[in-house]
DNA sequence: AGCACGCCGACT
DNA sequence: GTCGGCGTGCTC
């Protein structure tokens, strides 16, 4: 009897091959082997061994292991199958999201030793001779890199062996092995603030590491201080040779978040996010799956890491949508976490001031244990909320003569305010008065938003720009004006009107920068006054603790929209923006200008009670038979005409057996043409998962051997958050 | 996804 | 006469 091994590629085909396992060699699930494939070599992973190959196929056999151990060990592993067959997504993309890139494309799965490259402390370059032009230039680029550089990024930089040698034989530079860790500073863990009274109660029902698998959802105001009861949380419920993860949103994961858990944690921090290189991420990977015993800060992808010892799973600020991949495999990063808790049998805490719908639902009805805090820590009190009706008022660039007095009296008091504006650009979209020419996008179904920075029209779903017209496209007429209001433009309107107050914007343009949003918010932590304008951006995390008023410019667009998930995402963020007030000693104010101040939503988040909004949300879910009460899932189709993509989903949905799920649709989507794709979807939704998912694996295989125009391109979307 | 095989247009 | 366009088919 020939040994044989299942095996499992970095490719999208939602199969597996068969090999045979040569004399001698053993291999185990998870282990790296090479294999041909085709007349291509190719790094595979085992998912199994001993299977029945298909009848009438000659085996090939494997060539060599990568390594004789497991480089996807057991747990993760099993994560990802589950991922691939909840998700629909082919197994093998799915397996090799748990190897850092370098394992993926065949590396030895150990430390490489790159010679890097320091500056030495104290080194003087004035002891350079003159004419050593090319020394001093690459002493001076190599003082500027934060961190030890690998010899190979310095000479594709453009400098010689030579100048390195050089500089090294003046001792003004030297050789290190790997560069420094992130955490170098030394852990202080004695000097962790106490926790307030309220902030002890909580921490008292957070669960025992020894219960096993525990789902807790966190609910704490802004301002409470969630983030010190997990430093306290992990300082109690970790032991010293064990790892913990936790998930925060990208936009989380600044400096200020990691030095702060590295102050008490030191060596123990690693950062797991998209900005890492592939050595830092082999390093960090490696550490982990060598058992270090690591706290693992990272974005959504995090969750995927080889962890052999985890004793907790904590993911902050669990509503937020970026835990949710956008594309290829569209996994949910908490859900995951969720499921990895299980798997591994040990506590998970999803904390939030907002909880998404979904979390709440199952807090409230008792498959999440569900802790509160509600009480600001230090003095800060929660900020009054109040509607602004700006039906027929005279605004100006957006806002109105009170919000404008608002902001005038705070900067009197030398306060600072911050001022949302939900669109950048100067206006969303240009109109002719004369024939009512609007500016469209040649090529998607969207307004051209109007950037007087750069004096151009700009597509925000292509990359389409062009300059702006002088006149109107259409008719040649002056009266071709800016229409709407945008982050540039409200900046101008406050800047003229507060000239020697700061006005500082804060949105995707402005901080295109590497390092850009850190000068920002250090100015701002200065406490003088200013005025922040910005987008959703400024929502997330950031403390200002001298905002004393927050202006929201326009709370309607959530209001009546076609996608179910709208009143959840503006409650959300309407919340979390109205958090930034009043998060120091002075009280907080909030404005929320709307042309619709009698509805019922905006009424109960004026109450600030976040609990109540989300129980009558879930009511009308409840009501519309909508997730979290039955399971919605999206097959989503794009091509070069609105027929083909429409074709498409008709023929899946003739492929339907099963009664029990409702299908709505196809329907085009609600930007029917983007990049001039042509896009439509079918909804699925059903009470259960079980019948839902076999549906779709039965539809995804169909639709792989449908004939199709090359064009056509179709995916699945589980729990899809955009209904669009 | 690669990578090959396979049949029709503009070049040395 | 060839080089090469990307259509479709296969990889244990």
């Amino acid at each position: 009897m020939t040994q044989t091994a299942r095996i499992a590629l970095s490719r999208p085909l939602r199969r597996l091959f068969d090999y045979r396992v040569p004399d001698g060699m053993h291999i185990q699930p998870g282990q790296r082997v090479r294999i041909p494939f085709g007349r291509q070599s190719l790094v595979g992973l085992v998912v199994d061994t001993g299977v029945e190959p298909p009848a009438g196929i000659r085996l090939r056999p494997i060539s060599a292991v990568l390594e004789d151990w497991p480089a996807l060990p057991d747990e993760t592993r099993t994560l990802l199958q589950w991922a691939a067959a909840y998700y629909q997504h082919p197994l093998g993309e799915c397996l090799f999201m748990g190897l850092p890139p370098a394992l993926r494309r065949g590396r030895p799965a150990e430390q490489p030793t790159e010679t890097h490259w320091a500056v030495t402390p104290g080194a003087d370059a004035a002891t350079l001779p003159t004419q050593a032009k090319r020394q001093l230039a690459l002493l001076e680029w190599l003082s500027d890199q934060d961190r030890p550089v690998p010899q190979k990024d310095i000479l594709a930089a453009g400098f010689a062996r030579a100048q390195l040698k050089a500089l090294a034989e003046r001792q003004l530079i030297r050789e290190t092995e790997a560069p420094d860790r992130v955490g170098t500073a030394p852990a202080d863990i004695d000097t962790l603030p106490e926790l307030t009274p309220a902030q002890r109660q909580a921490f008292e029902q957070l669960p025992d590491p020894g219960e096993g698998f525990t789902a807790t959802l966190l609910y704490g105001i802004t301002g409470s201080g969630k983030t010190e009861l997990y430093l306290h949380y992990i300082k109690q419920a970790l032991a010293d040779d064990q790892q913990a993860l936790v998930l925060v949103p990208e936009i989380n994961l600044t400096p200020q978040t990691v030095r702060r858990f590295t102050r008490y944690f030191g060596e123990r921090i690693a950062v797991w996010h998209s900005a890492l290189n592939d050595g830092e991420r082999l390093q960090t990977w490696l550490r982990i799956r060598h058992g270090e015993p690591v706290i693992v800060i990272g974005t959504r992808s995090a969750v995927t890491l080889p962890f052999a010892r985890l004793g907790t799973v904590i993911v902050d600020e669990e509503h937020d949508t970026s835990f949710k991949q956008g594309e290829g495999f569209r996994y949910s990063g908490r859900d995951l976490a969720v499921y990895r808790a299980h798997l591994n049998q040990c506590p998970v805490i999803l904390g939030s001031a907002t909880p998404s719908i979904e979390s709440w639902q199952n807090a409230t009805s008792g498959k999440y244990r569900l802790v509160k805090l509600e009480e600001r820590a230090g003095k800060a009190r929660p900020p009054a909320m109040r509607l602004l009706d700006i039906r027929s008022r005279p605004l100006e660039g957006g806002l109105s003569p009170r919000a404008l007095q608002a902001v005038r009296e705070r900067i009197e008091r030398r306060e600072q305010v911050l001022v949302f504006v939900n669109r950048r650009g100067f206006a969303p979209v240009m109109m002719c008065f004369d024939c009512g020419h609007t500016s469209e996008c040649p090529r998607c179904d969207s307004r051209l938003t109007y950037h007087r920075r750069d004096r151009a029209l700009r597509c925000h779903h292509c990359d389409f720009q062009m300059a702006v017209p002088l006149t109107c496209p259409n008719c040649d007429s002056e009266a071709y004006k800016p229409i709407g209001q945008g982050t540039e433009r409200t900046e101008d309107v406050l800047q003229s009107t507060f000239p020697d107050t700061p006005v500082i914007r804060v949105d995707r343009d402005s901080t295109r920068n590497r390092g850009s949003i850190d000068r920002i918010l250090e100015r701002v932590n200065t406490g003088e006054p200013c005025i922040l304008v910005g987008t959703q951006m400024l929502a997330k995390g950031h403390d200002f603790p001298n905002v004393s008023l927050v202006v929201v410019v326009n709370a309607d667009g959530g209001l009546f929209s076609v996608d179910f998930r709208a009143p959840e995402q503006l409650v959300q963020t309407l919340l979390q923006v109205s958090g930034r007030a009043g998060r120091g000693v002075i009280p907080g104010t909030v404005l929320i200008q709307t042309c619709h101040s009698e509805h019922p939503l905006l009424n109960q988040l004026c109450n600030g009670n976040y609990p109540a909004l989300a129980d009558h949300i879930l009511a009308e879910r409840e009501a519309l038979s909508l997730p979290p009460y039955r399971a919605m899932a999206l097959l989503r189709a794009e091509a070069a005409t609105m027929e083909e993509s429409l074709a498409l989903l008709d023929a899946a949905k003739a492929q339907i057996r099963d009664a029990r799920i409702e299908t709505w649709g196809p329907l085009p989507a609600v930007i029917a043409r983007r990049a001039d794709r042509h896009r439509a979807q079918l909804v699925f939704l059903c009470d259960r998962r079980g019948p839902l998912q076999a549906t779709l694996a039965n539809l995804c295989h169909f639709l792989e051997n449908e004939k199709k125009p090359a064009t056509l391109k179709w995916q699945v979307d589980i729990d899809p958050l955009e209904t669009g």
